[in-house]
DNA sequence: CTTGACCCTGTATCTTACTACAGGGACTAA
DNA sequence: TTAGTCCCTGTAGTAAGATACAGGGTCAAG
């Protein structure tokens, strides 16, 4: 419990911080992704260094497709040491299939529209669409494509 | 032009095919992802293989963080033979960059929790723990973790 | 020839994740 | 001391993506 002087943040100099709207931490803090921030005497929310890392897990979170509840879930099992360690496993395990199976989907669709950009060169005519092949549930027929 | 017999589906049959609620294809339809099937004499809609597969398509697209518009666009693009190769490309191209970023992310993930996995494996005190890098932005300090 | 499952249209409601007031207090700079 | 810019609380509104409901027509089985 070392005390050195903690950087605070009012709530829109944090927001600034992780680029999300000012309203948006009160919003968060309702719905426990962030705690209670402590108060100046005059009541304005201050926030710490805990907050700012805590947040921008959440945006980062956010941005591979969790949901706030998600993301609070995930939060509520780490930020407590006393969880059970099974839980933890268990938790990590069942996100690492969906996000296993996340990637194999968008590589998928890597690979496809990767195919077009080469294939549809802007020049000549096509052998096959790799955007209709994708449409079409990854059946390989060659159908005419965009002129 | 070929004219084999085409199966067709009712609302509810097309709809539990895909795995969406009944209703949702009338909201598709009013948005423009999937066009106005045929009718029926007594004006039922009657829908074929080709809106099977788009709904398909569509599920799979929005399983990878697209949004309907998004879709939509593609979709549109790609339907129409006389859309310019170069709007298809060019599309498809910013479409592959956002899809090569979020590979990039759930791979960090997936490696963040995976190593949480093989090392939380229930015995014995851990060294670090993947989940709180994480949360503190890949920073590697070895912290304490969930006893 | 009725019952029950489906269909039609139009509109209303729900969830998630914000975003925007309204009405008032606090702090800073001139 | 008076703007101007922040802050407070509570509540309302928005956009996306469905999902439900009201009031009625259709159709196949028994």
């Amino acid at each position: 419990m070392k005390e050195k002087t903690k950087p605070t943040w009012t709530r829109a100099a944090l927001a600034k911080a992780v680029d999300v709207g000012a309203e948006t931490l009160r919003f968060y803090e309702q719905k426990g992704l962030i705690e209670e921030p402590k108060r100046s005497a005059s009541g304005y929310r201050l926030y710490g260094e805990n907050d700012l890392e805590r947040l921008q897990f959440i945006r980062r979170s956010q941005g591979l497709g969790f949901s706030l509840l998600d993301i609070k879930q995930i939060l509520e099992l780490t930020k407590n040491i006393r969880t059970p360690r099974k839980k933890v496993r268990d938790f990590a395990e069942a996100r690492l299939l969906v996000i296993q199976q996340k990637i194999r989907d968008l590589r998928a669709m890597e690979s496809a529209l990767g195919n077009l950009v080469r294939q549809c060169d802007g020049k000549g005519p096509l052998k096959g669409c790799p955007i209709a092949d994708f449409i079409e549930g990854h059946n390989s027929n060659g159908n005419q494509c965009h002129e």
